[in-house]
DNA sequence: ATATGTGCAAAGGGTTTGCAGATAT
DNA sequence: ATATCTGCAAACCCTTTGCACATAT
């Protein structure tokens, strides 16, 4: 977990204003692993629980624009996470859970940097079964 | 465009009841591309002008559970394919267009099964500017 | 003949938006 | 002081569902 020092310091860097409410979404994405709204609300109102739907939405949808979070859609859902290197994210037809692997894709955005293609996001979803597999 | 015999032929094989809405929607899927449900409706309205959005997606899952199209989330939206060898969908951030580029993805299904997660599904989607490239 | 498919309309679920009051700078 | 942020509720999409009628086998 990021230290909340951290943390408002990148909201500052961003231009934003700092609010508890920022803090803690921002603090929980940091912690790694992958979020849909309804478990980022979950967990949030453990420690603020009259925030609202809507500043949530507003703040992770601020923070993919500023390049600090990635999204993208799955199960009917947007899901969200830290931006970090590209990786592979299996959704487990079975647990449901999402399951970070790393490989290297650089050959990936090579065959489209060759046609002119400006890549901005790379995205790789996998479904599949995790078996016994855990992390 | 592929013939209606053989579209009809392949409802028959999936033990599909064959309608003239079904033949329609899988002779414009296979015709190539991607389509969001209104791009679909729009297409069928033109020669089966009271099809019905419900019977539309009620088919087209169908056919992706059976393998013949695969499906994609992107801009709130799912998007429907033939089924076809894995490879890249490239969404153009300026025009909207889904472009496919070719790549082996073999690596990335070795590096998953290294994990003993068995692969149902890959979908590489990239967000970019497709800059002045057409197809 | 009958199991399956279709169209319509309503309901469902996730996300966005408008606005008045509150807060960070 | 004021630009920005927040919470609430309503609005918006896209998708699914229930049901009576229609159709393919």
């Amino acid at each position: 977990m990021s230290s909340t020092d951290e943390v408002i310091k990148l909201l500052r860097n961003k231009g934003l204003k700092v609010t508890p409410q920022r803090v803690a979404i921002l603090q929980l994405l940091m912690g790694g692993g992958h979020f849909t709204m309804d478990k980022v609300l979950d967990e949030l109102r453990k420690m603020e629980p009259n925030i609202s739907i809507s500043i949530v939405y507003n703040t992770l949808n601020t923070l993919v624009k500023l390049g600090i979070l990635r999204s993208f859609e799955a199960d009917g859902k947007t899901w969200y996470e830290i931006r970090k290197d590209p990786h592979i994210n299996v959704i487990c037809e079975d647990t449901g859970q999402i399951i970070d692997v790393n490989a290297d894709t650089s050959m990936i955005e090579r065959e489209v940097g060759k046609l002119g293609i400006v890549v901005k996001d790379l995205n790789i979803i996998i479904r599949g079964n995790c078996q016994d597999f855990h992390n």
